[in-house]
DNA sequence: TGCCAGGCCCTCTTTAGGGCCTT
């Protein structure tokens, strides 16, 4: 199954702290049900300052295109309306999390579940991989790669598209009927070493 | 003035250091 909605999220962003001042400037997201994506969200915002020449050149996006783009107030209160309950997903999901609570506070919202880090699974689901960036398992997994490395909505579908492959790896591998939201957090708490005994006595239970 | 992220995770560890990930 794992027919649960979840939505998978990416931001680029001015830096890597909210807490050093650095502000959202692009968000997406697609919602995944049923292992599909049904829904998508996407807006470049204009976070009220310049974006240094590091992020032009990292993200593709300029302050040119930032300049017309709707604050980031305005595109925060729609995005929290996309996400409504929905379980949350991203690839280093520490990282989006400090900013997604930062600017939902901002805008007097809150998020109100839990969100599951693709990295920390990938790591336990995907031990062999070279490294667990996003563009390595991408290519590791031969996953379709939908736009350019570092635009939010692009890799927020690739991660989608992992989340969706790491689940059916799992149930392939271990033979797990049902791989529920609450499995894949718990998961990517499990020491590395103690993975295969987890799922198996998961798998056991759960027959 | 000078500082400058944070959390996971391995190891030559736990009285610590440094690589990995995200922008």
């Amino acid at each position: 199954m794992g027919n649960y909605p979840v939505v998978v999220l990416d931001f680029e962003t001015t830096g890597l702290s909210p807490d050093q001042g650095d502000r959202v400037i692009e968000v997406g997201a697609v919602l995944i049900e049923n292992n599909r994506i049904t829904d998508r969200f996407q807006s470049l915002m204009n976070p009220g300052m310049r974006i240094n020449s590091f992020i032009e050149n990292y993200t593709g996006i300029t302050n040119d295109m930032l300049k017309d783009a709707p604050p980031v107030p305005e595109v925060m209160k729609e995005f929290a309306s996309f996400l409504g309950d929905h379980h949350l997903v991203a690839h280093n999901a520490s990282f989006d999390q400090r900013f997604l609570d930062a600017e939902l506070r901002r805008v007097r919202r809150r998020r109100v579940r839990d969100f599951a880090c693709s990295m920390l699974i990938s790591r336990r689901v995907y031990p062999e991989a070279p490294n667990h960036r996003l563009e390595s398992l991408v290519l590791h997994k031969k996953i379709k790669s939908t736009g350019a490395f570092h635009r939010a909505l692009a890799d927020a579908e690739m991660t989608g598209h992992l989340w969706v492959s790491m689940i059916r790896d799992l149930k392939e591998t271990y033979r797990i009927r049902n791989v529920p939201f609450h499995l894949m957090l718990r998961l990517s708490k499990v020491a590395r070493k103690g993975v295969p005994n987890f799922l198996e006595k998961f798998a056991l239970e759960e027959g």
